[in-house]
DNA sequence: TAGATTGTTAATCGATTAACAATC
DNA sequence: TAGATTGTTAATCGATTAACAATC
């Protein structure tokens, strides 16, 4: 019981999607909106809507439904969106590129602030507007730029390694997007983002999607 | 009850990790696993892995554990692997790029054959051997590509849109990166990767991982 | 007031975990 | 035979859904 006021990992991730439909509330003029609502924007039912909700204290009005303003306010304290997130990027490879250019994600409080690559034909070269540096900086650039999360875009067999010169030098996150299960002390954070299991559960998914147009009850 | 025989969402997510540890007894040379092992590589109880087998049928050997060739092989089977799953991509920006040149999705029976874009400047550049089609060409593509997926790596305001086309022009399922939620018919099958959402979460997670540090109670 | 919608309790559903007989 | 490990049942845990009093 070390999480006693842990929301579940379930309506963690559904509370991203409510606060999406709150911007395109915002932009519609919207002043207010229901869980109705908000949950066919995330394709779940209203009373789970309010469930979630319940986890962040209580904001809606019966009768009249949820301010869309204080309840946008409350889901960017929540999920912490207001808070700089300062992290590099290790993998100046087609997805390190990706994501480094991905203009969205500075809307969440992320910000890059060193992009790192092994090869030494890189280095020097700019990627959104970063100077790709040698990994052999890459302490010495934690500490100045005071970054704590480290995005991993490297090959799979890299990757751990990778991941324990990011501990070693105190980075605290670990985003990590090479397609293997990392090991890192329990201080550290980690999330993955692994494309090939994606596309193997999509792949099961698609098996059995042909199977059901010949036989409706498989 | 349409899917008497579907397997829980969580134990199919899990699969493709088994599949990754026995690809891995392979290269080590080793013939029996067992459920303790492949469950040290998923972050889960043996107990849980045997539950998660058991929905593939009976494979393993009491006392023994489980053959890594046959259990191999039945994964291939019911994730689908082998079979050939014919797919376009949709919007060749940063991401697009880094998807249409990343070498592992051969392996899982993914082949793609056509990428288009809306930019007349990119139309007849060339990725990953393919020449960037303009999006006039689509129908004429899928059906002599015999293409069943598209790949929606577009900017999210044009995700609905090229949505829409794709589906019209007979696409069966969609894998879509554009951070939006996307409206289609019961008979195409959708699945999602939304960074977005994933970095929401895990920037909860972040303060929360602050907070413990200062109060582990939190 | 009547109608609408929330917050919350209780019921349901489903997944995880523990335990152990059966098997090698 | 003794030790190891599975498959499966039962117990536990947690999330989802339904229902409704309270509120606007």
């Amino acid at each position: 019981m070390v999480n006693q006021s842990a929301i579940p990992a379930p309506s963690l991730r559904r509370l991203p999607l409510y606060y999406r439909r709150l911007q395109q509330a915002i932009q519609d003029g919207e002043d207010i909106i229901s869980s109705q609502a908000l949950g066919e924007a995330a394709g779940v039912p209203a009373a789970q809507v309010r469930k979630d909700i319940g986890h962040l204290g209580e904001y809606g009005r019966p009768g009249v439904g949820y301010d869309v303003p204080s309840l946008t306010t409350r889901l960017e304290e929540f999920l912490g969106l207001v808070s700089e997130k300062r992290a590099l990027i290790v993998g100046v490879g087609n997805l390190g590129r990706a994501l480094a250019s991905y203009p969205g994600f500075t809307r969440y409080g992320l910000h890059l602030r060193a992009v790192f690559d092994a090869d030494p034909a890189k280095v020097g070269t700019t990627v959104a507007g970063l100077q790709i540096q040698s990994l052999s900086e890459i302490g010495t650039t934690i500490q100045q730029e005071r970054i704590q999360m480290g995005i991993v875009t490297v090959p799979a067999p890299y990757a751990q390694e990778v991941a324990d010169i990011l501990v070693e030098n105190g980075i605290s996150v670990i985003w990590n997007f090479a397609p293997t299960s990392l090991v890192v002390p329990d201080s550290v954070l980690l999330q993955s983002v692994d494309l090939a299991t994606e596309l193997a559960t999509l792949s099961h998914r698609i098996v059995r999607h042909r199977m059901r147009q010949i036989d409706p009850r498989a």
